[in-house]
DNA sequence: TTGATTTATTGGAACGTTCCATTTATAGAG
DNA sequence: CTCTATAAATGGAACGTTCCAATAAATCAA
């Protein structure tokens, strides 16, 4: 049934009647063909059940219209809407994206990245996995590959990084909370090995500073990013003498951890303990209690992040600037009762 | 700082001072190249900072390397966690998967899919979205590449698919409900243009039917697979002169909504109204209350799904079996009280 | 030594496109 | 009717690999 050997674009051209280079011009969409051979062209391929080869195609032309994203947990929602914020910009520039999932892995990282850049990707929009080292896009920077980080960025590495203001994002959650009357304060999961780690957690000290809260009444619990991350955290901070009141969690996954927690512990989020967590992932507004959240506006990243790649593209460039993105914190339950809430608007 | 024109193989002949095949044969890992050879080979690959061109090697070798998974729904964590598990198989068999998100979009699926073909890639795995139409596939079986649908499957295509027992599922969580003595029993959400739609409702209209629950007392409510489908599902089921006081929800999605919805009447999942959820997602057994849920293994779904399809590509066959993954019902509190709860065993 | 055998290496012809430089056909001007 | 300008179509040389057939070098049997 199928031809076995594929169709290639001179068995279009026996089929149609005229030369390689006419078939060619027609899959290009050249002007310069006479509309009736276009068509009689076009019938051919459609006739001889032809695909278009695009790995000979890209061995003349200059770029391919394949960019690689490679996105460390597919499985967090998270970073499945920011690829969906990408994938809407890519497909209006004609560019189709690839996603590859590294689990977090250094190595697999390694394996992934050298895969697309053997398959000639045009670029690649990159959130690092944990333990990235340095040296792991050196090779192809120095193919001339344009690279973007998005959410989150290696330490010293001059790649451009789209990412939400972190530090702004948990200051403003931390002054919500200070605000709300408490005074003992956490900051509940994640580790410092992550950028975007410090960040969050300067943004609380920073607040914590500004409203000078005694460094006693801080509390830092590292912790696993992920509900059972978050349970944990809960569990080691109750333990203390003076426990806390309000924690500020690195993430969404670790804010519902900690409900469930107390929760076990016959305590609810809002009225015994107040909660804020950060992404604001679409379950958060559903939650129950309604999860206090820094809004990030994920695929609004998503979709900078593709646009920076293009531009970068576009004037071949391996160069370009950061993007903060702006963030705003949603008060709903789990912060507290609802007594008006105000949220902190400092310069 | 980057050589502007990317370096070949003839380069690293060049440098090597051999020829480009005894090149091209280090890169393949012949063992017929002395070792000694090898080594300076690989040398000049490292200095000249080669990249491996796959587009101009698959002009000539058979197949590639690379697998699309093309996903209807990137963001349902489901997916995600299918995807994950057929990563593990193909990373172990040297096969990179490059995924696409169709959102749910037809026409999307088939940019998508063409752009996979053109890829070349060696073959593809689907899970159609919803209102694919027939001859989707046609071309792409044409052209003898396989394609395995997973999770859902097309109406009446010869393509083998890879999913969950849905009937036997639904049917032993509709008999856990009429053992818990539930006499009015609804099916919330979904629509019947899924396949997977009228499984799951045949499984439940069966177990309706085998434990002769009068036809009256079986309530069908279509709506949205999300948890705002889930918790309009709930509004309308209440509304009814005699409402039911059981529900199998279509995914866990819409049992999370029904949950919510229940709530914000003042009622509690399980003490008032039991729910069923299907797929079991790692949320299910955290939510509150823990969510009773048909699990699928979805990882597992995925494994077999990268199997079947290697197995396709090795034996150069577009033809291969169906599979049925086994299910098992979960019990968890939404379901009502835990009075030694029996899961049903019928053979 | 000579020829046969094995071991390493190599040139060259594909593979399916694009694109440049031509050729051929068509039309317009004189 | 010839000449030139324009429009449409074409052949051939790349592009970076693989792989076959062939060569060159080393080893062995006689």
């Amino acid at each position: 049934m199928a031809s076995r050997a594929k169709a290639t674009i001179l068995d279009i051209a026996r089929e149609a009647g005229v030369s390689k280079s006419t078939v060619s011009l027609v899959l290009q969409g050249s002007g310069l063909i006479r509309p009736e051979t276009a068509v009689k062209v076009r019938k051919a391929i459609e006739d001889v059940g032809y695909v278009y080869n695009r790995g000979a195609a890209n061995l003349r032309k200059a770029h391919s219209n394949v960019i690689g994203m490679v996105i460390n947990d597919l499985t967090n929602p998270f970073f499945a809407e920011l690829a969906v914020g990408m994938e809407r910009v890519f497909q209006a520039a004609g560019v189709v994206p690839f996603i590859a999932n590294t689990a977090e892995n250094p190595v697999r990282q390694e394996e992934v990245l050298k895969s697309m850049m053997e398959q000639g990707v045009a670029g690649l929009i990159v959130s690092p996995a944990r333990g990235t080292t340095p040296g792991a896009f050196r090779r192809i920077e120095a193919a001339g590959v344009p690279v973007v980080f998005a959410m989150r960025r290696l330490p010293e590495s001059r790649i451009p990084a789209i990412a939400p203001d972190n530090r702004r994002g948990a200051c403003l959650a931390t002054e919500h909370l200070i605000r709300k009357g408490h005074s003992r304060l956490a900051f509940f999961g994640g580790s410092s090995d992550l950028v975007v780690y410090q960040e969050r957690l300067g943004g609380f000290l920073g607040a914590c500073e500004a409203f000078a809260i005694p460094v006693a009444d801080r509390m830092i619990v590292e912790g696993e990013t992920s509900r059972k991350g978050g349970m944990a955290c809960l569990e080691t901070a109750l333990a203390m003498p003076e426990p806390p009141t309000a924690a500020l969690c690195f993430n969404d996954a670790v804010a519902f951890g900690v409900i469930l927690a107390l929760r076990k512990r016959g305590l609810e989020a809002g009225a015994d303990f107040a909660v804020v967590g950060f992404d604001d992932v679409a379950e958060a507004e559903h939650y129950s209690p309604a999860l206090t959240s820094v809004a990030v506006d994920t695929a609004g990243l998503g979709e900078r992040a593709a646009h920076v790649m293009l531009k970068m593209i576009q004037s071949r460039t391996t160069r370009a600037e950061d993007h903060i993105g702006a963030v705003s914190l949603v008060v709903r339950e789990s912060s507290g009762p609802d007594r008006n809430s105000q949220v902190g608007d400092a310069a």
